[in-house]
DNA sequence: TTGAAAGCGCTAACAA
DNA sequence: TTGTTAGCGCTTTCAA
């Protein structure tokens, strides 16, 4: 499948030589500088690619010397799936040191369009070599993410996307398809038994939220017909004000089976739902692994949490920009957040 | 949450000055090297505490200079699994070559413990840095991989594991709690109908498929009575034999309403449920994604695939053993290996 | 437009 | 038991 390569493996030296060049020349050819003959260019890459030759990273590290800044642009307040991410990457401080890599974290108010533009505007003059931004989608937003890019920062968006602006990567999952697996799943399990639906979501404002509910939506109507969804409660992602809604829609409709929370909140509608006595009853799927989720889907409360993988998230927006300051290829596979379903036997 | 770090980073000097002692020295407390005295040990140790120092990797490698080679050990044969993991290894072909590292296939026949020991044994004095292996559960294997360990071979066992070996890690699923999750879903997904369900396995001497099998039956014993299952029938992981026990199966069972392949074979288990033009009233799960799986998810024939991520798998097997070799941490979480439940929806 | 040469922060061989 | 020193393969001035 691969050859041993026996021969000690070639340097910047051996395609210097083989081109007729010196080192210097090599280097300003692989990195695209500007300053070098085309006819030289052209011997030289005819060079590399005849030998497959690549630079030791380790090597060009060393060299450059500069320490790499990254800075991740995170929402202020207690969303525990915000807070693991930010753990996981307290957890690589190890790794990051060790390759002189800083990360900053800075809070901000992400659902304030004008508030999240100035904070990365304020990073345009911060020689960040990359920034991973956890974006609402607005024009103004958009506007500042492209001057961040124009600028030479590397930009990444987290968990929530800016499709429109010119940020190099995305990092985490097809909102809609979640909403999908979500209906899927719901419609599966309630099987034959007649009845509603109920949903909830933190607003619908917010883009991810939006299209879990499209993808959830569009699954219901076209392969579960049968069973009525209950129009949208939205629960703002507070436990209390969730509990109330849920309550009340559980009092007004004893024929509910299938209940899905598309945002936070999920200890609240939990409560609600057992403090009617139904949470055996009814088909309950929510959002992401917290601690929260996790005891609720051990003792069958919720039969299945939607996640996306937060220390996955975090490690691989810092290994993206990491790749992208480097100018070394990403490997896309790698650095795809998937979609997990988790039920109580595959917890991990 | 991270102090900006303003200085420029320590090195290994500024440790050494602050020790009151020579750049070596610092290098063989570092790496718990023979030869000096206890209490420069301390002294030296202090140090590097007091500024939580981290040598720079990209540093050492390079200082190192010697290329590592590793070997992985898989079985010979069409397994479209194991030829997943082996493709995501060629995907790393230009990773794997800026760091210096190369890693050589070795096609055996893992499943003949005596052959596998061997092969194993030859690697012994191949100084190979690390070693993979899709390994049997045998004590001849066992001994090959503790004599692996013993010439200073870092050795991870992927897919399939020796628990009683020495081997440093081991890269794959919990096979038992796979069965279970398999299990939970064919009761939850057959509901309140009544009927039996089938189980196909390769065979019960593998211990994944044993694992699983005992983790399904764990599940459906404790918590779905109400359904009856049939007798295993092994179908050797071959998809005509597996296609005609299943059709066997379904000539004398009309009531079949849940099917488990516990190996491979979909293919040939697929064609028999939609001969029979049953693929719509049974639950049918099985393992691993392909080519075929994703067909068969897609046009709902089979309604779950459990499976575990084969790029994950190989960067995970190639980062552990770089990490070993270096004797830098793991990062255990993101090289723990999940139970994927896919289903059309989510498909990655 | 090109080249020479001085490091980057470690490791390892050798000397003391 | 400890220290000195010559690289590892690049990047980056600076000079030509």
């Amino acid at each position: 499948m691969k050859e041993p390569d026996t021969s000690s493996p070639l340097t910047l030296k051996d395609i210097a030589r083989q081109a007729g060049v010196s080192l210097a020349t090599v280097d300003r050819v692989l990195h695209n500088r500007p300053g070098v003959r085309p006819d030289t260019v052209r011997r030289v890459r005819e060079a590399i690619e005849r030998n497959s030759f690549q630079p030791h990273v380790a090597a060009a590290e060393l060299a450059r010397g500069r320490a790499r800044r990254f800075a991740f642009v995170m929402p202020v307040g207690a969303n525990p799936f915000m807070l693991q991410i930010e753990a996981y990457i307290g957890e690589m401080a190890g790794w990051l040191s060790a390759r002189r890599l800083t990360v900053e974290m800075i809070k901000t108010d992400v659902f304030d369009p004008s508030v999240l533009a100035a904070s990365l505007e304020q990073l345009t003059g911060g020689d960040y070599d990359g920034v991973a931004v956890v974006a609402l989608d607005h024009p103004s937003v958009r506007a500042a993410i492209n001057d961040l890019v124009d600028s030479g920062t590397k930009v990444v968006t987290l968990v929530s996307d800016v499709p429109s602006s010119r940020r190099h990567h995305y990092i985490g999952i097809d909102n809609i398809a979640a909403g999908r697996t979500a209906g899927a799943l719901v419609g599966r399990l309630v099987g034959l038994r007649p009845g509603k639906i109920a949903i909830i979501a933190g607003t619908q404002s917010l883009r991810d939220h939006a299209e879990r509910i499209f993808g959830f939506n569009q699954v219901m109507a076209s392969e579960f017909s049968q069973l009525e969804i209950l129009p949208l409660v939205e629960g703002r992602d507070e436990d209390d004000r969730s509990e109330q809604l849920i309550s009340g829609l559980l009092g007004k409709h004893p024929d509910i089976v299938g209940l899905y929370n598309v945002g936070a909140g999920t200890q609240g509608v939990a409560k609600a739902l057992t403090e009617a006595g139904r949470e055996k009853q009814i088909v309950f799927i929510a959002h992401d692994l917290t601690a929260m989720t996790r005891k609720l889907l051990l003792q069958g409360t919720l039969d299945v949490a939607i996640s996306q993988n937060p220390g996955h998230e975090a490690r691989a927006a810092v290994r993206v920009l990491l790749s992208l300051a480097r100018n070394e290829p990403i490997l896309i596979e790698q650095e795809k957040i998937r979609i997990d379903i988790l039920m109580r036997d595959n917890l991990p």
